[in-house]
DNA sequence: GGGTCGATCTCGCTC
DNA sequence: GAGCGAGGTCGACCC
């Protein structure tokens, strides 16, 4: 039996259940009309309403409304859940410490429950990362201008990590920041950071920005502080080309 | 009968019950090993496991794996979910536009199923945020400085979006950025880009990042740019000791 | 443990 | 719709 449910499962049920499931390491879900009380970083309450709980194994925790993508209160994984009742309710605690905060969700009315014993040994494959990007700029320094040779990747400066530093054909010195998305102000700022550094020493420095596309307001900002920007689409065309040949046709 | 749940539904019925749970906007959430793909700003997979997958009726759709607070694949809100059978299996499609995307979930083995008419009417109510940090800023200008007048807070200028414009004891404009975390270097750079734009044109100005902490990095940053550093811990402090009081003792 | 940075970031706001 | 910045960001990787 790899799940069971509870239809309608009065306070102590809940709680029995829901202890009996942290014990032996399952996933627990709940449907009920709940109020919701965070205290940690910030803190924070939602009022009664209908909600889907989820208890994980590893102390994660997550109250779901019934739109938006984020939990509307959460739990990272590394603490601990547990179970009591409390003024006639069940009452789901999540907490851990590093920081200090807990998630203590009130349960007026439990429509439903789901104990769910889960394995899953399958990681996520992914592709069309930054990471792979850099992999590709690497064995393809050509694409951002002839001649360019990279001298180091990631490399780490008073100021932060520069994600290339190469040299031109000329031998001067370049310092690459890439994007895998449009390039934002922040990234611009980033790039800035990093030159600086080094006109400080060395006059001749040159800052180079890749991405995929870029605003005019960052293109003039570029512009205007002696920065290029390289558009590098590229690899975005031949990554997102290949895979949608893989995906069957819905 | 606001939840309604099924154990072990045969791919026919689970397709059929999900058809209904879209069509009448309920929540639905399937305990199930399943494949996932997704395609979209990047591409994946996930080989077969148990998860629990939790579908909206906003079109946000999560697969959730045993461990961790994320999601595994998920798409947000906006689009729409939709179920068909697919070579004998029960697959689960959410999609959506700008960005064009898509997952799916493949459901080899179905354990269980609930349907969940929930309504919520309720907002979350925060408090420890940044802007609480700006009133207690606004009102007590004293802490960031002796002297210090608050000239404009939030003010739209050219340069971009500074947190308080200010005037110190000799009438010196100071721009200040507050963060109510650790400040990072990015931190750095908003507060860098403000005050170099504005030192084009006057050359008078200081700029002071406000923050609980800084790393050594941060600060050596801001040192070496002639900006400065200010920690102000007061707030967080106050805001979490009167927090505290309010929570019920577990 | 802290520091730095990416993320299918998401979310909310403004223009 | 684009642009910009916050987030209880989380998570990964490096020291």
């Amino acid at each position: 039996m790899v799940a069971e449910q509870l239809d309608a499962p009065n306070p102590e049920t809940l709680v029995a259940e829901a202890k009996a499931a942290f014990r032996d390491g399952a996933m627990l879900t709940v449907q009920a009309r709940c109020e919701v009380a965070y205290e940690g970083r910030t803190s924070g309450h939602l009022g009664p309403g209908d909600r889907i709980l989820v208890a994980k194994p590893d102390g994660t925790f997550l109250v779901h409304q019934p739109t938006g993508h984020k939990p509307v209160n959460w739990m990272p994984g590394g603490g601990s859940v547990s179970a009591r009742t409390s003024d006639g309710d069940a009452v789901l605690l999540a907490r851990r410490t590093n920081p200090s905060e807990r998630v203590e969700a009130r349960i007026l009315d439990a429509y439903g429950l789901t104990r769910f014993d889960a394995t899953d040994g399958a990681t996520y494959e992914e592709s069309g990362t930054e990471a792979e990007m850099h992999e590709y700029i690497e064995a393809n320094p050509d694409a951002l201008e002839e001649g360019l040779r990279v001298v180091e990747h990631e490399r780490e400066s008073k100021y932060g990590f520069i994600d290339f530093f190469a040299r031109d054909g000329n031998g001067t010195p370049v310092v690459v920041e890439v994007k895998r998305i449009q390039a934002t102000l922040n990234h611009f700022d980033q790039l800035q950071r990093y030159v600086s550094l080094y006109r400080e020493e060395n006059d001749e420095v040159r800052g180079m920005l890749v991405a995929p596309d870029a605003s005019e307001r960052v293109r003039r900002a570029l512009r205007d502080n002696g920065l290029e920007f390289v558009a590098l689409s590229e690899f975005d065309t031949d990554a997102k080309g290949a895979m949608e040949a893989k995906l069957t046709d819905f």
